[in-house]
DNA sequence: GTGTGACGTAAACAACCGTTTACTTATCCG
DNA sequence: CGGATAAGTAAACGGTTGTTTACGTCACAC
């Protein structure tokens, strides 16, 4: 990644796949922090180091080049959550995937982002529909709630992003990642375990 | 068309600050569900049913009308989230405060809508770690990560609102709020109770 | 070498943005 | 009344938006 940000680079070479790529990562990085309509074609462009006609013609228009990063992260995130976790293994898990790089961070935010496509939407209540039955699953519920318990899950983990990052509330957007472990623990745990509530 | 939301009205009677409050509800509604870079200013005033000058005249500048909306929000929830409520009250006050009425869900959205103004988010990052310390006071709690597990819970309840209205994934938009009492409840005695981790 | 097609760019495009100006009209006090 | 002032409006302003067009220029097969 030679042309980030406004380093001075090399002349660029002539690269189609580099600097779709290119666009890509900087589209990722803007629409996740900054939203989509705040965010200009020209913000990523220039991120990217490239001229702003290209996004129309690798991605067609602004909302596809969206599309393309918020499909590209709902995959990544379907392939890092597998079925058949140990839910003691959940929380450090999930914190690592969500706080540990930027990356992961981003791809959370983008599932917030929203564009005004309804395509768009469908594809960010699909993608937490089937993680949260694959919470479900690995925790080896079958309570009617269940599913539910599991977005309540999510839900925590989203809210924790915003606050940690985007909001940046104290201390929790300072503590360190590992602090985050337990409460976290305890609220997998009093949500997903087989029997906990007692009547 | 003559006033607010299309309801037919008598021709509007001239009333300054009648129209200042049909422009911050119109705002509030508008900057809540569909965020603030989004939302324009002609937007605004077409649902209030008035002319786009006077979002200046009364309020200075859109960011202006943004942050009256926003500090609104903030005095509201201020009030409505006292110091010394039950534990046990706790979860169901909240998702009636969240859930109830359109108007406790649109303010807390407002506080995840971000305008790109410094004081903006100041003014958020104060209300959020208030909340989180009257949580604290009214568990009883003194841990050195009461705040943060006060935050965590802040945090669940934000991602709830989130996944609930504007991400909408089922079962979590349809069920009955009633339902989302009880995994609720879990969840604050799992991070607020006050000695639930035995060392 | 050379030309041919893909890659990249600069500039222009219409549409829309927030804001301001110039103007009309209702309301109220004398 | 009647005119002064506040309330409201229509239209225009410069700037920015996403997108397109027209044009260089590098790379590679021949």
């Amino acid at each position: 990644m030679d042309t980030l940000h406004g380093m001075t680079q090399p002349p660029r070479r002539r690269d189609a796949a580099g600097t779709r790529q290119a666009l890509l990562a900087a589209a990722r990085h803007r629409f996740a922090t900054n939203g989509y309509a705040a965010t200009t074609v020209r913000d990523i462009a220039d991120e990217a180091g490239v001229n702003v006609a290209l996004i129309s013609r690798y991605f067609e228009s602004k909302e596809g080049l969206f599309e393309a990063c918020l499909t590209g992260a709902v995959d990544e995130i379907g392939h890092s959550v597998a079925a058949g976790i140990p839910l003691d293994d959940l929380p450090r898990i999930m914190v690592e995937k969500m706080l540990d790089d930027q990356a992961g961070k981003h791809r959370l935010l983008l599932l917030l982002r929203t564009a005004g496509d309804p395509a768009a939407d469908q594809v960010r209540r699909n993608v937490l529909r089937t993680i949260a039955e694959r919470l479900v699953a690995s925790a080896g519920l079958d309570a009617p709630d269940a599913v539910l318990r599991a977005e309540m899950v999510l839900a925590t983990a989203l809210g924790l992003v915003l606050m940690r990052s985007t909001i940046a509330v104290e201390p929790m957007a300072s503590v360190d990642q590992e602090d985050l472990v337990e409460p976290l623990g305890d609220v997998i745990t009093a949500l997903l375990r087989p029997s906990p509530r007692a009547s």
